[in-house]
DNA sequence: CAGCACGTTAGCACACTGTTCTAGTACGCT
DNA sequence: AGCGTACTAGAACAGTGTGCTAACGTGCTG
């Protein structure tokens, strides 16, 4: 009967910060007394299973980027590094959409952290998903360093805010009009990022 | 002796906060109280002269952009390509501006051209300044070709169109909250795609 | 010169944030 | 039964940004 039996405390805690993350949207906080009160559940609790705010953001965030993206295919070295690192970089540029859609992704963005007030909370949401999405990127190329040891790998995370933004450029080109050879463009400009990244030296 | 009756109350509270970054580097913060502390300044005199501590920031990081842009020139050929290069694309960077005028530049830009009805007149618009944009890219790259042969000519549009992505995802970046060190992040990405457009092969 | 207005300064108060800590509860095992 | 471990609850603490009010000058004006 009671919810609270049918699902762990921690189960609750991480279902409740992907209803908030899903219902705010891009914007979402995920303060501790949020989720804690969402799940109906006490703060000491919260903090006894993710002992720390960030361990929980990357504890939900890796389920809805394994959610998006069930098949990594950065481990099959059968295929190039860089043809691996473009299919990650364009499975994150792909979560924007094409067209009408990536128009409003943009909108949406724009709305939550440009046109918005710039208060702190606005600011430290935004700086939480670029943490996120810039861990995931230095993940990929420490997977990649592994198997080339010409890639440094003191210089991962200076490499991975260069893709970042690239993959920032190519969602805003996304939504700006374009000429009819967009996509191979972007495909390119892709490659382009991928080379630079795991360029030795 | 006094060094507060030497500079106005506002320019120390900017001198203060231009330390902590200059001191933190990458882990300043410019929390209210530290730069009011450092600047031996209340709080509440920090908020009249800055309503806010995005004001605050817009405000310092203006004045190093201002203070790291000297003047340089294409064709001088006494210091690196990838100098010049780099200087000529933070020109074209800097018309965006930064803070709260960067934000106003990417709204202005997402109103005109992405939230506004995709015509054939509007997508022609953009076409246009954007195909400006990539043909002055494409004479930069083209006079330091010249120098350096190793630089492919026919590739040059190719390399023009990454970086007028670099400048897109940099340019959004300007408009989205950003950490404090932002303008080292800034740096590094545009001598990465500054380098990567002057790759050989 | 008195009075007033306005810019400036100071500092507290408030509502947040994340984290730490202590107390109490429930369950399993010897 | 006793004990230990895992868990829960909630207060407390040190931060954060911002709003508010009171005081202090300084300059203008009647």
């Amino acid at each position: 009967m009671d919810e609270r039996a049918e699902m762990s405390t921690r189960e609750r805690i991480l279902a409740a910060a992907a209803a908030i993350i899903g219902e705010d949207g891009v914007a979402a906080r995920l303060s501790v007394r949020a989720v804690a009160a969402r799940a109906e559940v006490s703060t000491g609790s919260l903090r006894h299973h993710f002992p720390t705010q960030q361990v929980l953001r990357d504890e939900v965030m890796r389920r809805v980027y394994d959610w998006m993206l069930p098949e990594s295919s950065l481990g099959d070295t059968t295929v190039p590094a860089r043809d691996r690192l473009v299919h990650c970089l364009r499975q994150v540029l792909d979560m924007s959409g094409t067209g009408a859609e990536a128009r409003r992704s943009m909108v949406l963005l724009v709305e939550a952290f440009v046109t918005a007030e710039q208060t702190e909370p606005v600011r430290e949401a935004y700086l939480a998903t670029r943490r996120d999405g810039q861990g995931r990127m230095e993940g990929w190329l420490e997977v990649l360093a592994e198997e080339d040891d010409a890639l440094p790998v003191g210089d991962i995370p200076r490499r991975a805010r260069c893709l970042g933004t690239v993959l920032n450029g190519l969602a805003l080109e996304r939504a700006l009009p374009a000429e009819d050879s967009h996509a191979q463009m972007e495909t390119d400009v892709l490659y382009a990022a991928a080379d630079m990244a795991l360029a030795p030296e």
